[in-house]
DNA sequence: GCCCCCCTAGACCGTACGGTCTAGCGTTGA
DNA sequence: TCAACGCTAGACCGTACGGTCTAGGGGGGC
């Protein structure tokens, strides 16, 4: 037994994510920067610096079925992030504001490539497992927000302004390669959520 | 002569559009439904009845230039709109709930296929003249509501607030198949925008 | 020490993509 | 009548895509 076998066991690997995570977490940052038609498999492949084998192996769907992964894993980050919060009885417009930062950075890390949410992803094919796994995302956000508010008919209102705030801003502000614009947009949306 | 070369002269072709309008029609509303990696030359011919050889004899650039064009041709046909609405010293709340329940008209005109705006063309690759075109468009719109709301540093607010609910709202409702959410998002939008 | 099985590895395949090229039709002007 | 040209027409090409399949490597259980 050497040292090598204590400091770096081989059963264990390099990176402390699996090849199933590492597959998602490079198919998301790819998805999120040239949409689920923008990007080839060989482009996760290389990013991973993973054979085909070892895809097909966890995801014997294919492409469409790590997209899924990949909305499933963005979907339930981002909701236990707004249920945190949420749970320390922060103002809603406080939460959408800290979100806001937080594509901020995503977006500045990026070099606006990437579209920290899912808006990019909804250029998918009209009725299928992928469209559906968006629109569930959406929906677990938007209800988040909506019991935040109090769940009244008022709250929903509010609650579509802040995701579509969000998701717009995005949008404006990756293609003006400036987070001002999201700031702007969010800021004032936060701004009209939190008065009674 | 015949009454036919009265009635239907040959030189005039059936359709009222021409050959590059028709294919600057079919693009635009193929890539507002899958975007652009997600429509192929193929489908564009197909929607248009069209030979590969027009295609390529009108947009020597092919399918980038062809996006380009359409990408133009929606942002002018909104700009045009915004212009005229905004000459009648419309407020500028009004002029974008009119805008929206249009785009809801369109939605549901498509089955919730297609996305009114740039929303989806959105995946793009990262620097090209596409990118550029699309940003240009909503310079253009944003530099409308901004004029239309005064100019000041609270204008460019209101203004990021008023596109960005709109494309997210857009995003929402086509995902969730329901009109409703853009309407929630606008109207609450609009209201905030058009107080002083 | 052996086998077994999970996972990696990548050659391979059919297809459909974006783009090119030449032929020919029909209209226009002389 | 004919020449010239704008546009249509679609066969054709190289490539890159998504997906399949078989072989092999390497720990863990016995």
């Amino acid at each position: 037994m050497t040292i090598h076998d204590v400091e770096f066991p081989l059963a264990q690997p390099v990176s402390p994510l699996g090849t199933k995570e590492r597959l998602i977490a490079a198919a998301l940052s790819l998805f999120q920067a040239k949409g689920y038609h923008g990007v080839a498999i060989s482009d996760i492949l290389e990013a991973t610096d993973l054979p085909k084998g070892s895809l097909y192996h966890h995801f014997p769907g294919g492409k469409e079925e790590l997209a899924i992964a990949a909305v499933g894993f963005i979907a339930d980050e981002v909701d236990a992030r707004l249920a945190s919060e949420f749970a320390k009885n922060k103002r809603a417009g406080a939460v959408l504001l800290d979100l806001a930062h937080e594509c901020v950075n995503w977006l500045r890390r990026s070099d606006y490539t990437q579209t920290p949410l899912l808006g990019l992803l909804a250029a998918s094919p009209g009725e299928s497992a992928l469209t559906q796994a968006i629109c569930d995302a959406q929906k677990r956000w938007l209800a988040r927000f909506e019991a935040a508010l109090g769940g009244t008919e008022d709250a929903h209102d509010k609650a579509c302004l802040a995701l579509a705030s969000l998701e717009g801003g995005i949008s404006l502000a990756r293609m003006a390669r400036s987070s001002d614009l999201l700031i702007r947009s969010v800021t004032l949306a936060a701004l009209h959520i939190n008065q009674r």
